[in-house]
DNA sequence: TTTGCTCCTG
DNA sequence: CAGGAGCAAA
């Protein structure tokens, strides 16, 4: 009996979850309290600045106050400035019913957002948002502002010369332009069609929506710039939310799915649960390894077998050309939860090529995050809770023949990222194919275009892949069969106590083969299966089932139903451009 | 006919 | 790992 094959106690490792990136820094209003916060900012300003014993006591202030709020209400009323996404107009001695349009005005092009983008507008709303839109807009509040500078300079002559124009402005800016020194551009100005620079002062002026929408009267041309600059940002912010909103589903694999279709994967807690496990590694390695176990995994058969539950989800939330889930996931919940301060935010997607782990870590080598990453997979692979070292890498060039953006050719391909697709097979997404036999033995096409998004699938793609899978299950086999025979030969008579482990030589085989480099750690659904395999070869074998010549397709089907989900991060193209890169 | 699989060979 | 033959199912 060879004791490397005979399991004793299952592996049990503890689940690591990995912390959510950033978490640990302060965390900052969400969007949708910025939007709820942000139209009243500047409403709110004079009541905080009231509150504020520094802006109080100013009679200096309070005076230049009173006049520039003269100003702004003249202007208010003054035929023909206001206009969409006017921002500079507060309720006072206007009308009510002005005040009520305004009001309107002001928060309709804010609150509405992108005329109700859907899943495939995306594209065309954010066209929309970052260009001709937003420059109208633009060109419009310069001209406010133009005015506005015209009428302040006026007004407040330098009567007082310690508080010249602006002074006061300048003197409550300065610090604040010095915040924003250490303010994260946002990641989505710079997917907009806006100038860079645009992108940065958008950004800026988000800042101020979260660290100074109260206690800062704005006064002068620079504050007038500043207002500009804010209810900008929060006009395309919100347009830019409310489309990652609508495109962006809530991740199956992320959150809690209590309902989902296979629930042992998604909360897993620990050690074998990484997989649907078929053999309940709880039992006893003696117990009975008999094969009516895997009975739920004929789950995964027909028409709904690997289909995420985002598919079989009717939640309208989600659209049929689904961006990673977990990306998609990552990104509204770094822009939503954790918003401005996140670190995520701090680099654009352009920048990432240049800066793509700086975010999630000092700057780790890539294969290092790769396989922390995997490892955290092996054990909760579809609760994910993975870094984001991986979610947004630089999409790497594969030396083939490459396209870029070809976004809605890829269905799973994130939306906002830059996506190249490969027209043929590169030794990256052989390596992501061995890996993802860890999981999946016969993967249907269609998920293999799922774990793919980079490649630009055709038939010869997809026959080429499978025809991997095909000799990678030969190996797997032809090993399988091996030590079945091997250990009839030693006497095993029970073959319950086959099974494969980690340190046992079938699996050193397996692990070399699928895992050169051992860069991955191998699932332990992966060695449940394995150990089922080593058993029915070893069961057809000792029974002499091996004179019919096809004594192995029996066992080839029982081995077909035993597939596992394939965890999330599969599906990124980032992935095995990782994998190629190393 | 197409697709997918196994088996064999190089 | 790829190519090809042969088989079976859709």
């Amino acid at each position: 009996m060879d004791p490397s094959t005979i399991l004793l106690s299952p592996q049990s490792r503890t689940c690591a979850h990995l912390e959510e990136p950033c978490m640990e820094a302060g965390r900052s209003p969400a969007p949708q309290d910025l939007a709820r916060v942000a139209p009243f900012a500047w409403s709110q300003v004079p009541r905080s600045g009231l509150a504020d014993p520094d802006w109080f006591g100013d009679e200096h202030i309070q005076a230049k106050r009173a006049r520039v709020e003269t100003i702004v209400q003249g202007m208010c009323v003054s035929p023909g400035a206001p206009g969409p996404g006017r921002v500079l107009a507060r309720d006072g001695p206007c009308s009510p019913e002005k005040a009520r349009e305004r009001k309107r005005k002001q928060s309709l092009p804010m609150q509405q957002g992108p005329p109700g983008p859907g899943p495939g507008q995306d594209r065309a709303s954010r066209k929309g948002l970052g260009g001709p839109c937003v420059r109208e807009q633009l060109h419009l509040l310069k001209r406010q502002l133009r005015h506005l500078q015209a009428h302040v300079l006026q007004a407040a002559e330098p009567r007082d010369p310690v508080q010249g124009p602006g002074s006061f402005a300048r003197g409550r800016s300065q610090p604040r332009v010095q915040r924003q020194n250490g303010w994260c551009p946002s990641p989505w100005t710079g997917d907009t069609d806006l100038p860079r620079d645009s992108g940065r002062q958008l950004s800026e002026g988000a800042k101020h929506l979260v660290s100074e929408e109260v206690g800062v009267l704005p006064s002068g041309p620079d504050a007038g710039l500043q207002i500009l600059r804010e209810e900008l940002t929060r006009a395309v912010s919100q347009a830019v939310d409310s489309v990652l909103q609508k495109v962006l589903v809530d991740p199956p694999g992320h959150l809690a799915q209590p309902d989902r279709s296979s629930p042992g994967q998604e909360h897993a807690p620990s050690g074998g649960g990484s997989c649907r496990d078929p053999l309940r590694m709880a039992d006893p390695p003696l117990g009975n390894f008999s094969l009516d176990k895997p009975q739920d995994s004929t789950r995964y058969h027909g028409s709904l077998r690997r289909i995420p539950k985002c598919y079989q989800d009717p939640s309208a939330n989600c659209p049929l050309t689904v961006a990673s889930h977990i990306q998609g996931h990552q990104i509204v919940s770094q822009l939503l939860g954790q918003g401005a301060h996140s670190c995520w935010s701090a680099h654009p997607p352009q920048d990432m090529s240049s800066q793509s782990h700086a975010y999630s870590q000092p700057a780790p080598p890539p294969w290092g995050a790769l396989r922390r990453l995997p490892s955290t997979l092996s054990q909760q692979p579809c609760s994910l809770p993975f870094p984001s070292t991986h979610l947004e890498h630089p999409p790497l060039l594969p030396p083939v023949k490459v396209e870029q953006g070809g976004l809605l050719a890829v269905p799973r391909a994130h939306p906002f990222s830059v996506v190249h697709i490969s027209f043929g097979l590169n030794p990256g997404h052989l390596k992501k194919a061995k890996l993802l036999f860890f999981f999946t033995r016969y993967p249907s096409s269609n998920l293999l275009k799922a774990c793919f998004p980079d490649v630009q699938f055709s038939r010869g793609v997809t026959s080429q892949m499978i025809k991997w899978f095909s000799n990678f299950r030969e190996f797997y086999y032809i090993q399988m069969e091996k030590r079945a025979r091997q250990a009839m030969s030693q006497g095993v008579t029970n073959p319950n106590l086959l099974l494969v482990l980690r340190d046992s030589e079938l699996f050193r085989a397996l692990n070399t083969h699928y895992n050169k480099g051992d860069g991955f750690q191998v699932p332990d659904c992966f060695l449940e299966i394995a150990s089922v395999t080593l058993q029915e070869f070893f069961r057809a074998v000792s029974t002499g089932k091996d004179s019919d010549p096809s004594w192995k397709k029996p066992i080839y089907k029982i081995i077909s139903k035993l597939d596992s989900d394939v965890p999330e991060i599969f599906k990124t193209a980032s992935y095995s451009q990782e994998l190629f890169r190393s």
